[in-house]
This record gives structure tokens, sequence and C-alpha cells, in this order.
DNA sequence: CTGAAAGCGCTTACAG
DNA sequence: CTGAAAGCGCTTACAG
């Protein structure tokens, strides 16, 4: 079988490669009758165009590159997920590139990525759409970005947005509506711009219902899973203890499960749990646990399709799209009851 | 800033591009002096080779495909954790592929796939690893692939293993040492070859205690939680129910909680549960679960790395490598209760 | 040990 | 509307 280039369906066309080329990039000036001599070469032929060739010839390699470091692996199942229905739409590649927010030399690193690899844009996750530093060096050095989920805003790139305030307001909200006076709240990762954007939605629930925050039932969890349980015992053998307990993820939400199980307090009869995210986990526990679902996948799929039509036609420079999260009622959460 | 090319670093150390390219391509036939020269020019200039025009020129991408269909997130996030790591030790990218192992063209997706991102090799990962078409179709077009835990074998491909039979066959002596005697089985999803794997190993053990299989305990899961909850409410609720249930996976074995908490059995004391994969929600769920952990990650970045070595040196025909399971005891076993 | 030439499969100017 | 030439940044033969 001989290879098939855009030489050989020239050849076979009886056009030059030039034409070959035009064609295929659906460029004008082709008359229509060439046109449909060429695209019968394609099939005839089955001609798939070399995108290492294209590539050089055009300095680009078609290829997004998405940066992670987010503890979800569900998190990062849907975000690649996201990704790559937008890389597919316009025939990109998508190279996925863990790194460490806290690394020794994340500048370095994204740098060596992105001379290795000559990315053509590349989407921000979690932590790192919002990190300054990274931000800036992509500015200068001219990369296309996209920012998934950031909270600050930015003079000149693509932001795709939840609304973690609004969405932490309304969980709140849900609980003080069930009667729960006293809610105790465990933060996430400080690296994580969301942490504070939840934390600020339940305080104005509280406010709004004259209720103060105690610090000390507000503790300082990390996401994982472990500092969810941590945090949790800390909580629930408070001498005042809570009657329901907001964690800024699912993962932690679960450890408040488990610690509760083992102080044999009954959820939701004895404690409301409320979570974040609608991971897994959420539905894979028994009771499942209240939370906000946010479309993940919408997102980071809006955020690549941008990214590309940004490289592509230099049009967009700011684009910005806010995707609201929405409850989700399970078992893990009831009135209160008085006593 | 000039880009900086072949061209660049061979002006500045002053000698030929062919040297500069020798120097680069560690080839031998460079006089010491003429390398060191070189390298200094690299370095000076931090000189990046090019790698889409090195692709060209190679007739390669340097980009490895990485195909798998598997409902568990974190069982892919390891996955694309060891081949990532396999694939920047050779400078090679790596191309995620989620696709349906069920699709109605699987073949025509792979194929498309192969033309249009011109990928040098592939590993397939379970269920792929044993889809005897696939595999013929990827020997048909000569296209290096390596399997991951797959339990047919093959004669001429790298086969990175686990041995499931055999864990499976551990775990279930585990809860016959225990002194259950009645113990359920859920099986995994049909498209997997470990569903039978595992499935064997659990009879094995039985078998040497003299303990015949009751099929009646023995439910058709696919791995997914929903069918563990069907399959749990099944069993549970069968005449004589069993006093412990091993779910071919975590998931399942998630489910199985779930259901005995909504029977107000409680585990371990009157069910003992055991899972497969050590997954995260084996250590999530409370009580937490006993199960087997494989070295995924390791297994995966050895299949890609002995396939990359197999791609530039076509040294290597054939590579067989098993990797054992572990056991891991956590809370949700416990010896049966003597009346 | 070193280099000039041709080529990988495409595209971008430039002519006509 | 169409094409011949030169080039993208590297490598593979081939000379010397």
């Amino acid at each position: 079988m001989e290879k098939v280039t855009i030489n050989s369906v020239a050849k076979y066309a009886g056009v030059s490669k030039k034409t070959v080329s035009r064609v295929l990039n659906n460029e004008p000036n082709v008359s229509p009758a060439t046109r449909e001599k060429v695209e019968a070469a394609f099939k005839e032929l089955d001609y798939r165009p070399n995108p290492i060739a294209r590539g050089l010839a055009h300095n680009r390699s078609f290829i997004i590159g998405c940066l992670y470091d987010n503890p979800s692996k569900s998190y990062i199942t849907r975000v690649q997920s996201g990704a790559l229905e937008a890389c597919q739409k316009y025939n990109y590649n998508l190279l996925i590139h863990p790194c460490e927010l806290r690394g020794e030399e994340l500048i370095d690193n994204v740098a060596s990525l992105l001379s290795t690899s000559r990315l053509d844009g590349i989407v921000l996750t979690p932590p790192f759409s919002d990190q300054p530093e990274l931000v800036a060096f992509l500015k200068q050095k001219q990369i296309p970005y996209a920012r998934v989920a950031p909270v600050t805003l930015d003079d000149e790139s693509i932001s795709i947005r939840s609304n973690d305030t609004q969405a932490a307001y309304q969980i709140t909200n849900l609980l003080l509506e069930l009667g729960h006076k006293r809610i105790a709240f465990i933060k996430g990762h400080p690296d994580h711009s969301v942490t504070e954007a939840r934390f600020a939605g339940y305080k104005q629930a509280l406010k709004e219902h004259q209720i103060d925050v105690d610090l000390e039932i507000v503790a300082e969890g990390n996401f994982s899973y472990h500092s969810g349980e941590d945090s949790a015992r800390r909580i629930l053998n408070h001498a005042k203890p809570p009657s329901a307990v907001f964690a800024s993820n699912d993962y932690m939400a679960a450890a408040v499960l488990k610690v509760a199980s083992q102080l044999s307090i009954s959820v939701p009869e004895q404690l409301s749990i409320v979570g974040f995210d609608n991971a897994p986990i959420a539905r894979h526990i028994w009771p499942g646990l209240t939370t906000i679902a946010q479309p993940v996948e919408e997102m980071t799929y809006t955020a690549v399709s941008k990214l590309v039509e940004k490289i592509n036609t230099s049009d967009i420079d700011i684009y910005y799209e806010t995707f609201p999260g929405k409850l989700i009622t399970r078992e893990s959460t009831a009135a209160l009851k008085t006593k």
C-alpha cells in the first residue's frame, strides 16, 4: 500500500498540489469542477492529510495543553472529557499535563512544556486558573490561554466561570430553611480560589439570617478526605456541636459522614451534611450527599472551543461566561428536630 | 527574540547543521571538541529541537495513544499517570482516547485515530486489551501496541499482566479463614476479561474448602455502583443469606455496604464485604473495604516503556511481565460469629 | 570526523 | 481560477 500524500492526490486528480491544498483548506478560488475532481480523489485514495507536515508548514502543533493539579480524579476526568470533545471538533489534539502548583519551578516546568511540545494554547484548570505568576508568564510569552473556573478577572483572556459564592449561598440557605442555626463549615485548600468564594457564600447566607459566624466550628480543610476527617473530629467533638456541616467538597463531606458514624451520630436525623461538586462519591455513600453540581464538562468544552477559535481567528480577545451550579438534594439533609 | 533552530545553533557553533543533528541524537563520529562546542551553543541559545520537524523527517509523530473505556475514573487516572511518566522519560507525548468497546465501529474509530493523529504506537487498557478484532487489526496494520492487564496471551505483543485469579483466590481465602462458608459473589462486566479471572479465583478457593458454588448467590454485575446495588438487594434478601460478599470491584462493594445499611445489616458484624482494585472509595467509606490493590501505574508505565523501546529499537518482539496484587485489609471484614 | 544536497508533506507568498 | 518555487526545521543517504 502506497503512502498517499498530497502529491498522489494531485497526480490522481490531474491538478497541482497547491490546488489540492486549497480544496483541503476550503479556500475560495477553486472552480466547482476542480473541487469535485479533487474531492473524488480524496475519497478514492482515502487521503488523510498529515497533521505533522501541516504543523511544520504552519509553525503550529495543533495541540492544546491542559494543566491540572487536583486531588479529585472525577473532576480531572470531567475536565478531560470536555476538553477532548472540543479538541476533536476542531481537529486538535489534547496534551494532558498534571503538575504541582507548589512545585519548585512551576514556571520553568510550563516553559519547558511549551517549548518542547510547541503547544498552540493552554487551558488552565483550578488551581492554576488563578495563579498570577503563571498567567503573567503566558501573557508575556503571548501563549493563548483560557481559564476554567477562575475567581479573579483578567483583562485579556478567556474565562469560563462558575458562581461558587452564589451556589454556596444557596446550599447554606437550604440548611437554614431546614431550621439549622448552628452550621459548621470546612474550608477547602487555601491555594484554590474557590475556597474563599464558597466560604463567602456561607457567610453571606448566615448574615442574612442574623447568625454570626462562629470560627470555632469553621475548619481549615484542604479538599482531601483526610483533612475532612480531622476537621470533622474537631467540629463534632465541640462542646456545642453543630446540627449541620457544610464541607467545601464531597470528599470532605464523606469524611464527615464517616466520623459521624464512628461517633454514633446518625445522619441526617442528628446531623445534616452537605458537600460541593457532586462527585461520584456523593451518590456512592449512604446516605447520599446533598451537594452542588457544576457543569464541568461544558465549562471546559467552552473554554477550549473559545481558545481554539482565538488561535485560529485572533478575533476573540476577551470572552467571559458564567455557568451556574445546581443544587442536588439527597438523603444527607433533614429538618432540624425541635426538641 | 529570534526563533532558535538547528541553523542558528550551527552558525553559532561554526559547524554544519548535520553536525548539530549528530550531537542532538547522540550519534557517534563527532570529535569531543566539536561536541562540546555544539553543546555550549545549545545552552547559550537555549535551543529546543522542534519535535514537529523531527517528526516529519522521521515520518513519526512521537505520540503514543492510550485507549480506554472504563467506568472507574480512578483507574483511568492511574493508567494515565503511569503512561505519562513513561512518555516523559522517552520524550513522547500521550494522546488519550476514550472510546466505547461496543461502539458501532470501534475499528473504524481506531483506524481514523491512527491515520489522523499518526500515532507511533498504542497502549490498550482493559477491556480493549482482550478485544480480538482490535488486536488483529493493529497487528495487520503493523501498529506497535502494548496490552495492560490482558488475560489472553498473544504471540507477538507486549503484555503486562496482573494475576487476578490468584488475587481473587487469596481474598476469598481470607474470608474462608475467617470462618465464612456462605460467600456471595458479584461478577463484573462480561466484556472485561478480568471478570472471569476473578470469578475463577473465587471458585477455586471454595473448591479447596469443599464448598460448592451456589449460583443463587452469584450475581451478574457490570462493575457499576448501580449494578452492585441491584445485586446486593437480590443476594441479601435471599432466603438463606450469605455471611460475606465478594464484589468484583470496590464500587459494587460500596453498593453492597449501602444496601446492607438500608437493611440494617451491620458490617462487619453481620456481614463481611470485600472488593477489588483498592479504588479511593475503598477507604472513603466507613467501614473501609478489604480489597486487592494492583500496581496499575507501574503496569502502565512498564507497558508504555516497553512499547516505546520496541518502536525505537525493534529489538523487542514479545515482552511479558506479571505484577502481583496485594491484599489490603480494612474494617469491612471480620470473623464469622459462631452462634 | 564533517558537510552539501535532497527530502519528509504540507503551506505561504508570488505570478500569471 | 491555477501553478511553480521556496520554505517550515529537521533527517537520511551519500561523499569526502
